[in-house]
RNA sequence: GGCCCCAUCGUCUAACGGUUAGGACACUACCCUUUCAAGGUAGCGAUACGGGUUCGAAUCCCGUUGGGGUCACCA
């Protein structure tokens, strides 16, 4: 068995897609497990939505994930360049091959014609008929020598079927009359995705050519293509599409679909390929949380599932916020948190009482993002004191001058003391536990939503819970 | 609309002719408890429909319906 190579091909459009992710996930897996390659590719031949800083973000986004391509415009390698732009002389010349071999034509309509054209076919049913399918191929080989416009068009059978052979599916068939004679060179010089996707696959190597589900009815063309060059056809495999609630395509206005949204949230890249890894596959045991490594072990092509996966958001931030909690150290946590603070222009020193708060929040945090809104109290003393706190704190204010008292004298601060402390004072006053809490717990933190109460005052340090309750039994 | 793909709880999915159709997210209740979480337990909840094939169909076949994709000198 020859080594797998495979491939992600994105056009660098704008911001690094999940999507990209996605399916560079499969081939990464797919190429280590075959002992190949995985190569990243860019298909920029489309100048007009060429977006300049954009190829440096999809490779940062691999990178993130820990897909990091072996070969790519950035590292180079022995099969480059990866960049289309700079290969166009290689698709002129197999474009021209075609040409000479019959199994393509110029073809000089202009857009306005073409419209009428397909307007035509669309009216009787049937596919676009190209008028310069039918001219002389001296005389139009004569006009684009003299500087005529001109396309390069395939050049599609008339008859018979296209089989289309899929890792995931039956064979699927298609009638060659319902195909059209697709562009392969554009007036300016540069290839469609068809031909440039097929020359390049052919010309690296690429064995696998793993990628969405939206591609199948331009496979046809791509096998057409291989056929006519006379070169032997990848393995195709079409992977379903990410949705939105809706069932519709992964869409912008509907989901967060920039890799990098999901990186300034504070997601972790083993939460989201852990994630992505689910959408379309189950581990065989049936565990949900796995990294990498196990999935490359037991990942199977054959196994993935065909359902258009809904992208569901809750589900990722449960994977996130379990990831927190079972899979990551606390110093990894804390760690990574940090770092993500500080990119995120938050000062917070990485110190013993960073790691304190950090330990208590994990538990009820999800994403990094939460981390701040949640913790406001433990930075500053000017905290927001919500209604219920102030309510708690107004129904039971002649306790709190007392409980200042005995948390000040409390020889140790830790949260033993201060547990034992509190259920003594509760004791001696005939109150219950809910009495004296809710109000040291809203004047230390302005809310009564919030971690262990001796546990937070613990972290908090003994300073800044004796002035807060002192304040607040004023 | 033509062509193509797909179809199990709201969502992600398990089952590969024989199960009370299983798990996870979400939701609800209870437990734990000083609140909020986390954790634990329980509950709610699905084979789109109609025909076949078979002793037996979520599973195989056909049709219907539904959803999606695609029909560019974009990828």
């Amino acid at each position: 068995m020859q080594p797998t190579v495979t491939r992600i091909a994105p056009s660098p459009t704008g911001d690094p897609h999940v999507g990209t992710a996605y399916i560079g996930l499969f081939n990464s897996v797919l190429a280590r497990q075959g002992g190949g390659k995985f190569i990243l590719r860019i298909e920029d031949t489309d100048q007009n939505r060429y977006v300049a800083d954009s190829e440096k973000r999809i490779f940062q986004m691999m990178q993130w994930l820990g897909l990091t391509p072996d070969e790519s415009p950035l590292q180079d390698g022995p099969n480059g360049p990866y960049r289309q732009s700079e290969r166009t002389e290689l698709y002129g010349q197999h474009a021209q091959q075609l040409v000479e071999g019959g199994h393509a034509y110029y073809a000089f309509e202009t857009p306005d014609e073409l419209t009428e054209l397909r307007e035509k076919a669309q009216a009787s049913g049937t596919v676009i008929a190209v008028p310069s399918r039918d001219l002389d191929p001296e005389q139009a080989a004569r006009r684009v020598a003299a500087g005529d416009a001109a396309v390069v068009r395939l050049k599609v059978p008339h008859d018979g079927e296209t089989v289309v052979n899929d890792l995931l599916r039956d064979p699927i068939h298609f009638q060659n009359a319902e195909i059209d004679d697709k562009v392969l060179l554009k007036a300016d010089g540069y290839p469609t995705y068809h031909l440039a996707n097929v020359v390049d696959d052919h010309l690296m190597g690429v064995t696998d050519v793993v990628r969405a589900e939206e591609w199948i009815t331009s496979t046809p063309i791509h096998v057409l293509l291989y056929r006519a060059f006379g070169w032997d056809a990848p393995r195709f495999a079409h992977m379903p599409l990410l949705r939105n609630a809706d069932k519709s395509k992964i869409s912008k206005r509907k989901n967060p679909t920039s890799v990098e949204w999901y990186m300034d949230q504070g997601y972790l890249p083993e939460a989201m390929l852990n994630f992505l890894a689910t959408m379309g596959w189950t581990h065989p045991d049936g565990t949900e949380i796995f990294d990498l490594d196990e999935f490359q072990r037991t990942f199977k092509l054959e196994d993935v599932t065909l359902g258009g996966p809904v992208f569901d958001q809750d589900k990722l931030r449960w994977y996130n916020g379990k990831y927190l909690r079972e899979v990551l150290s606390e110093e990894e946590v804390v760690k990574r948190l940090h770092d993500y603070l500080l990119a995120h222009k938050s000062e917070l020193p990485l110190d013993d009482y960073f790691r304190a708060v950090t330990r208590l929040l994990i538990p009820r945090i999800e994403v990094f993002s939460d981390f701040l809104d949640k913790t406001g109290y433990y930075w500053s003393e000017d905290y927001p004191v919500n209604e219920k706190a102030q309510k708690a704190i107004d129904n039971a204010r002649e306790l709190l001058p007392e409980l200042a008292g005995r948390l000040k004298n409390l020889p140790s601060f830790d949260a033993e003391s201060i547990s034992a402390m509190f259920h003594a004072f509760a004791e001696e006053k005939g109150l219950k536990l809910g009495k004296v809490m809710p109000p040291v717990r809203a004047a230390v933190a302005g809310t009564l939503e919030s971690p262990d109460l001796p546990q937070m005052l613990e972290a908090l340090g003994q300073e800044r819970v004796v002035s807060r309750v002192e304040r607040a039994g004023r």
